[in-house]
DNA sequence: CGGCCTGTTGCATCATCATACATTCCGGCG
DNA sequence: CGCCGGAATGTATGATGATGCAACAGGCCG
């Protein structure tokens, strides 16, 4: 398209200056992968609500877009938008997954510490051995265990709290379960699974 | 705006008719976790797009909602919006997770046992030690190796049949991945839009 | 029984996101 | 070298989702 060209048809005026302006001559295709890169990064760092955000934190970082192609990105990176405890974020599926490895973790723990569960309005009082506490937190905090609104550890006493009882009670099932103190109501066409594993414990 | 003018100044007019006329005098609360409920089975059963498509669904179904009140219940059940292949859906978060645990059992069988592969015609001969057929065949069985028709176990060796040469060799690259005899080619962030489905077994 | 408090919802509206369209860039080919 | 086709992106805008406010409804207390 020689610049001269009179007729000038349609909306466009004089965008995309910022190759003539950038210095560095980045190509379009380097870039793109280089920002979607960029973006999956952003979002393991910290919560990210909006694309708006988004674009802000990538502009600093050198990127030159806009929302539309942020959103192009994330439908890309399959990155979704979860509400959690009333904020909107995006996080990649993988931080979603509730990672049973992890529960793994947290029902080891539980499996060498004994923990009574007492409770006080919405709130759930674990009792376990001196200086375990933290540890029980940590694992719950990274498990697929979410309707807690916290947790808050002492040495040997750890509070979870909720906002509801529904959640606690639904929570609560679950943490037995984890204890191995009751099973996953059966019925449920996954959970079965079973090899040859005795019943521990 | 003096609350008891009552000249119907504005956007208020007859709500909430449903308690007058619905026969069944459905305590809010109740309505509330049914339509939850009727939420979570609804994103089980087929994708929706959008939360108004969820109201023509529950409207249907008897409860008399909103968008609003379904992008709040959204919030609170935990759903996401995914983007699959062009398409935006909402999904339960645990649906999301192609459970990856199940892998894992199966690579852990791999990785204490010695598993040599043979062949004959469509079938992958699998010897093991003594008794570990089994166990390899359920890990196998409930894995995200699926391109299999059918495993059958003896007690050190192990039948894998295909339906052709392609699933065949695909398959065995899988598994030879899983012993970790072969690195999953690097560099795949994405490789989305699995959704090995194929629900059968 | 009347007042007060809490929880839920609809309405209206604002914020956020997705996308049709047009443009530019880039590589390949005659 | 000029043209063609595909990929990427910005602009503008319609679609979709979230939320402040106020109306109820039910339960509790005095």
């Amino acid at each position: 398209m020689s610049p001269g060209d009179g007729n000038g048809r349609g909306p466009v005026r004089g965008r995309r200056q910022s190759v003539a302006d950038r210095p560095a001559p980045i190509s379009a295709q380097a870039s793109r992968s280089a920002r979607q890169r960029a973006i999956r990064e952003l979002v393991g760092r910290r919560p990210f609500e909006s694309q708006g955000q988004f674009v802000r934190e990538l502009t600093a970082r050198g990127f030159v877009v806009t929302q539309a192609t942020v959103s192009r990105d994330i439908a890309e990176l399959g990155l979704v938008k979860v509400t959690r405890g009333g904020r909107h974020v995006y996080v990649a599926p993988e931080d979603l997954a509730p990672r049973p490895v992890i529960d793994d973790r947290l029902r080891r723990v539980l499996a060498d510490t004994r923990v009574t569960v007492g409770r006080s309005g919405l709130i759930l009082v674990l009792t376990s051995s001196p200086g375990t506490a933290n540890a029980i937190a940590q694992g719950i905090d990274e498990s697929s265990l979410h309707e807690q609104e916290g947790t808050l550890a002492g040495d040997n006493t750890l509070l979870v709290l909720f906002a509801d009882e529904e959640r606690l009670e639904r929570w609560h099932r679950k943490f037995r379960e984890m204890q191995g103190l009751a099973l996953p109501d059966a019925g449920r066409p996954d959970s079965g699974a079973r090899t040859e594993r005795e019943a521990d414990r």
